[in-house]
DNA sequence: CTGAAAGCGCTAACAG
DNA sequence: CTGTTAGCGCTTTCAG
């Protein structure tokens, strides 16, 4: 058996060829530039459009200086960096990059993802929640912009878009100060982009009010929060609690429930990131949203000016949350 | 202010001025091409290193025929194709290709998706629970070879890898019947890739037992499940549901949970996908494991031999599945 | 073992 | 308005 696959892609000049016109001229009108008639224009087209002609974007990359490609960095397993990914597209699309995706995995650190990027010939990076070092996020700034997001970096050399995590504990721990809570916990994210900002906006909330800060250790995924929720039913319950994420705030309240505690009736919790599954009627928590289309248009935006030399005053971009009220918060019994 | 960025990236010719030999040299010592001697070798990768040169590529794809690339479609929304994504990472990086991945959001269809990696000349595409008519597929397929993932084809057009759903459902229902379950419901995924088949396995098990198939419909999500599950609550309860996936399931559970009933005590309940999730032992969800080692080694290899030309016996490559037996199903009361 | 030279498919000056 | 001419950075014969 033979190979079966098409001949051989269609090229510029095969479109030429058949439309008896140079290759420069094709080209001119497969890009939309000036210098071509409406009748070339019009057979060009029909021509590359019969033998199925596509463009090389290696070749026209290779050609021209800038590749206006976009390195994307995302963590394959968070939910929240879909949302980002899929808002960056856009936000690239309105400004006429294109996205490279380059995903971290369990099997695949953020060096590799970022390696493979540099190799495409990214104009600039966009890094979603890294957990690299400042020193190497910096290193790498020496070689193109980069742009960090959900992550704050104590560092000049890169650009940082970010929600303001501290305001956003403001916001839940305030709600909940308002519905007349006293005893307020904050189960943290340990270690995970973001948290300590959180952990910090939850202290600062809890302490202006003359209550007491107490924490106990979470993480970013459900199994943390179910453990922390155990570590805290071994206690005297709170009766609210703020959480790292959404996904960690359900095996809170899964385990609050199971244990025969009732959400909001025994305890009030708040979650973080308003994911989809915060949405849902059965679980319908209240929790921080982090403005997605802001966020993503500000990383390419900056990117972009960045790359256009553009002076940009502050390397900081914060972006403010919003609380999201739903029925896992209530007044204390 | 202008332009902060570095001058121009090191190029094979810089490194070969450099180390004092020809670009020629250059490419294979830093291809591990054989024909340079073992000194040449040791100067050559220390300048390279010197200057931090980067192979462009670009210009290496352009050059070489092939771009050893393999383009990935996955939906940015799917824990599982995160799973699958990372297996293909590392399948891909055994028999020495590289990923391209391009991502479906809500404002970017499969469509574009394809369109991009076309572009990027992929030689072959790996398309994770493709959602497009069959008939697109093999059109598809024309140009370049097609493995569909996760998805049943009806068409011999393309390749297909996919987890025996049929039989997962089998296990599923087999597993129930043996803990003593005589009133076992589907609760379905509607048009999602792969929900056809688990219901047929649902029916053929259930049928074969002599009992009675009913079905009443969910969806991929949590509050497709939660819907149903209080459909499901509006009529006589049956002692065991079997659901389409985990995250489906999920919303099965809470719902029934938060109605006052108990699973597994007032019904058992199976899932899918043996995602994170499913493994809490908050939720410990008894569930049907996709083998995606498997799945993702296959998906790779049969690309790979497509390309190469190798003669394949069978389009349609089936993975059995595994029932990971947890606590949400047990005996009826 | 090494170097010179010819492109891969495309874009961008520049001439006509 | 159109064609010719150089390459982009790299690989790959083919001579030396």
């Amino acid at each position: 058996m033979t190979r079966t696959g098409p001949d051989r892609r269609p090229t510029l000049a095969d479109v030429a060829a058949r439309a008896g016109v140079s290759t420069a001229l094709v080209s001119i009108v497969l890009r939309d530039a000036p210098g071509a008639s409406a009748a070339t224009r019009e057979r060009v087209r029909q021509v590359a459009a019969e033998i199925g002609y596509r463009p090389d974007s290696r070749a026209r990359l290779l050609r021209s200086s800038r590749s206006r490609l976009l390195g994307v960095v995302f963590g394959v397993q968070h939910a929240f960096h879909g949302d980002l990914v899929s808002g960056l597209y856009a936000a690239a699309e309105r400004v006429g990059y294109e996205l490279a995706l380059s995903a971290v995995t369990p099997g695949r650190d953020e060096r590799r993802a970022v390696a493979g990027l540099l190799q495409d010939r990214c104009e600039a990076l966009v890094l979603l929640g890294p957990s690299s070092p400042t020193a190497a996020l910096a290193d790498l700034a020496t070689r193109l912009p980069v742009v960090v997001v959900a992550r704050p970096v104590r560092s000049t050399a890169v650009d940082v878009v970010r929600t303001a995590d501290d305001e956003g504990m403001h916001l839940a721990v305030e709600h909940l100060l308002a519905l007349g809570h006293r005893d307020v916990v904050h189960v943290d994210g340990g270690r995970a982009p973001g948290a300590a900002e959180r952990r910090r906006g939850y202290r600062e909330a809890v302490r202006r009010a003359g209550l007491p800060a107490r924490t106990v250790p979470g993480g970013l995924a459900e199994d943390d929060g179910a453990a922390a929720a155990r570590a805290l039913l071994a206690g005297p319950l709170p009766t609210a609690v703020t959480v790292f994420n959404d996904r960690c705030a359900l095996g809170v309240v899964d385990v609050l429930r199971r244990a025969g505690g009732s959400v909001p009736g025994d305890v009030s919790v708040v979650g973080y990131d308003d994911s989809r599954i915060a949405r849902l009627t059965s679980v319908d928590l209240t929790s921080v949203a982090q403005d997605v289309e802001q966020l993503t248009t500000l990383a390419v935006t900056r990117a972009v000016e960045r790359l256009d030399g553009v002076p940009v005053a502050r390397r900081d971009l914060v972006v403010p949350p919003r609380l999201v009220v739903r029925s896992s918060t209530a007044p204390p019994r």
